[in-house]
DNA sequence: CATTTTTATGCAGAGACTGCAAAAATGCAT
DNA sequence: ATGCATTTTTGCAGTCTCTGCATAAAAATG
């Protein structure tokens, strides 16, 4: 008798690939919300890609996806939702992931391991390549997704703030969290303009260099 | 005959007070299209800061304000947007000022002084109070609003790619931009919450002596 | 196979937002 | 003042997102 929603599935979010590919983990049961959720979100991003985002709604995604319009709702809270690249598991391991850390490593070499974690675990998921092109061809839609980093900033502050001995308030650590994601949506905005000529880590581990040079001009490209 | 909408305002943001406060500017019609966004803006404000965000309607705000619903979408794109703190106006500016600094200002310190003129400018709105009370009781609103930010940060990459003599894609000009925006927000954020206790400028100042020190622990409070 | 728990679905409805065209208000020149 | 042009307001119809609720379907369990 969880205080919960009746109706949604008890982990909209079930670990796809947690430490590794464990595709085939868990019940049946599991197994078919992990496909009903990937349904869902393959048909959405093709979808998007291929004639915008405005001109797609939730029915047509549910129709290609062979799900009822309301199930949708079971699994994303919004329609732009099913571009996070990233779910509920990745978020709550990351403030384990930064106290796991080595000790002596600064705040931000930390932060910057994680997140580079974090966004390859991304990118290595299924329907990466297209949610790149469509928020290539759809820039609007960056925003909807930064909703979803906020999460992971949160997350952040969270790992910080023990790691530092400091509270989830302090502005130290709000700071450090909220650059630290924002440095991750510059790289991987500027990774997707430059058509991937560069690594995604090479953007990253740039801009972070940058930070830690107080941000002052001309000292990298 | 221009392309744009037949049906909204010229100018859906008058200018407020630029330079001064100068309510008494223009015809007629400007005079009233101010009084009338500052209506729709003073009843939604007050009536999220009573009831929350959620339990308001478009049709509520505008029953308020005396004013046709449909009206409302002529002046704001969305339900949330009457609570961004700034119009047009201040951000069109945004770009010049940053020319307009020193130019031997070091990049964060032009950064941290326009934004820094930016949110006083804000701060003396007449729906400043009722807005902070909004946001501090309802955080989620703060995802929001921050889209808002992002056009900010728009006029801020505008603004360096100049002063600096880069690409506005370059990839320091946007991460600078992106932080001191986040700048901006983590110290609007912290000085909400720490009740009014130090002035906004002392965080700003804080945060942007943070990043100039590369975000490393311990040097300040 | 019966029971319990979880998920999928259908239905109704609230509410945000848009396009369109008529009406009202304002600006302007005579 | 009066007539004409421009801009703003409004009403209306309609689309779409998202939610609550009740019920059917599915699957885990014993």
């Amino acid at each position: 008798m969880a205080r919960s929603a009746r109706t949604a599935p008890s982990t909209a979010t079930p670990s796809p690939n947690h430490g590794a590919g464990e595709t085939g983990t868990g019940g049946l049961r599991e197994r078919k919300k992990r496909a009903t959720r990937q349904a869902l979100q393959q048909a959405a991003v093709r979808l998007f890609r291929d004639h915008g985002t405005g001109a797609v709604t939730v029915d047509d995604i549910c129709a290609h996806a062979d799900v009822s319009p309301r199930t949708f709702f079971n699994y994303f809270t919004s329609k732009e939702e099913v571009l996070v690249p990233w779910d509920r598991e990745t978020i709550d391991n990351t403030a384990a992931r930064v106290l796991g850390r080595p000790p002596e490593e600064e705040p931000l070499e930390a932060a910057e391991a994680v997140l580079g974690e974090a966004i390859e675990t991304a990118m290595n998921g299924p329907t990466w390549r297209d949610q790149a092109v469509v928020l290539r061809h759809h820039p609007e839609l960056i925003e909807k997704v930064v909703t979803a980093f906020r999460a992971l900033e949160a997350a952040l502050v969270e790992g910080f703030a023990q790691r530092l001995g400091r509270a989830s308030e302090d502005v130290y650590v709000r700071l450090l969290a909220a650059t630290a994601i924002t440095t991750l949506r510059v790289s991987v905005q500027s990774w997707q303009d430059s058509e991937a000529g560069e690594s995604m880590r090479h953007y990253l581990a740039e801009n972070f260099e940058r930070l830690r040079r107080g941000l002052r001009p001309d000292e990298l490209g």
